[in-house]
DNA sequence: CGATAAATTGAAACAGCTCAACTGTAGTGG
DNA sequence: CCACTACAGTTGAGCTGTTTCAATTTATCG
């Protein structure tokens, strides 16, 4: 309700200016997946605005009233809640290609998404998606597999708050943000992070001195290089086997 | 006592019999929710055979191919991932009137269910509902509600394992399956654990020694009564206060 | 350039875990 | 019905991975 309101009326006026999912570059992995041209045309005239934010700004908060579903187009963000006491938990970094609002459905959002940088997304207006549905059923399908997947994606997020050491919560962290770079066609082994530590932490259930002197161990241990934000992985397959466990976790020490 | 008989004293003895939606007593609650009976009608045609589970008995698999969903017609289950190096974690339990399986839309099961009790659940083939969809759009949506929720408490159980004390998550436990039995019309302060002590743990992020001692320590507080798995809530604003995290979380001692 | 925030590193504390012993409970067969 | 076994749960003692607290160092930004 009271988001500012000055400067979203431009339209957007550099490269990454597109009217159309056909012309986006994440159309193969955002909702058009698997649509055929017209189809996706049909899409592409129910989509909102295209909203840009700035770096801390807010795309919806708890408790606003659920309107829109919104894609990534690029930049990144991360969603989280907040308990009584006010502590907040994030659920997920989201990056290009990525849907946000999904927990909204219910009617109103159950957490709050914030940009890490400046980014921008499209406004799906949920009740022209829902038209769409009785329109295009592969449409729905794929919503479906996308919800479906987002659950089976926060399951795996509970499995590693709930059975993993720090060593481990933090190489899964690595190689999941490598694998998602490496399909949107960026290095796997080479890249920013877009969150602070404090927010690695939060979202590992860990502190911001534990992401700290991991990254100093990996360091040491010859598996990555860090300068300031930037990661390059030295040995992906040591950080994958410690990410499945197979490799056994050394202490903190 | 034994447990079997008190078991069968709480549900409608001619549950059993039921055959269709519009007599469940979970309709209120499941998939049928908020449809006219005509709707309801159509939805109980297309429903498959109600299938019984013993104890232990497995109602999917991970890697198994997604054909159906299930509700919950009586009894309980606990759903579970596990990682590469064979540990598991629980990611919910799952009582009359849930729905299971939503997170294989995607195509394959992603994680196990397995029934804590002999149980029964109606099996709902995901395609002939997906034609449904067509049909009955107070159906879609109110399939989309159910998604959106399941997506909401997990990530209130990233809450929970990332940043709360044992004290808490156990409270936060004991309010959640309080609240669950009070929508179904059960006691709210007096209930059986379904699940074992270990159960509890690894739904908790926590050991069964530690679900033991927490259990001893609000005994010894006086917050509630133990008696195997019969609880009962001698101060639920107090374990509420817990949960909420507005108490002061006292140490394990 | 100075101020403020983010990140690193060290030392000490502690929450919850591991290991181990024990108790109760349920199930089985004589 | 009891003896025996197996398993679930409890309790204690010591250990340890991670946090907390504190002090620096390093980046960021007006």
């Amino acid at each position: 309700m009271s988001q500012p309101l000055s400067r979203q009326a431009e339209p957007p006026l550099n490269i990454h200016a597109l009217k159309s999912c056909a012309q986006c570059s994440m159309h193969q992995l955002c909702l058009p997946m698997g649509l055929e041209d017209a189809e996706i045309d049909r899409l592409d005239k129910i989509i909102g605005r295209r909203r840009r934010l700035e770096r801390d700004e807010r795309l919806y908060s708890v408790g606003e009233s659920f309107r829109n579903l919104y894609a990534v187009r690029f930049g990144h963000f991360k969603t989280y809640q907040v308990n009584a006491a006010g502590e907040a938990q994030i659920t997920g970094f989201q990056m290009a290609g990525e849907l946000l609002g999904m927990d909204a459905i219910s009617g109103t959002h159950h957490c709050d998404a914030v940009a890490l940088e400046d980014s921008e997304v499209c406004e799906i207006p949920f009740a022209r998606l829902e038209d769409l549905f009785g329109e295009v059923p592969t449409l729905l399908r794929h919503f479906h597999r996308i919800m479906s997947q987002e659950i089976t994606r926060e399951q795996n997020v509970m499995l590693l708050l709930g059975n993993m050491r720090a060593e481990q919560r933090f190489a899964v962290f690595l190689v999941n943000l490598s694998a998602r770079y490496a399909t949107r066609g960026y290095a796997a082994n080479r890249f920013q992070l877009r969150m602070s530590r404090e927010d690695i932490g939060n979202y590992l259930g860990l502190t911001i001195e534990s992401i700290s002197r991991l990254l100093s161990r990996f360091k040491k241990q010859g598996w990555l290089e860090v300068d300031k934000r930037e990661v390059t992985l030295l040995d992906p397959v040591k950080l994958k086997a410690l990410a499945a466990g197979t490799d056994v976790c050394s202490p903190m020490a």
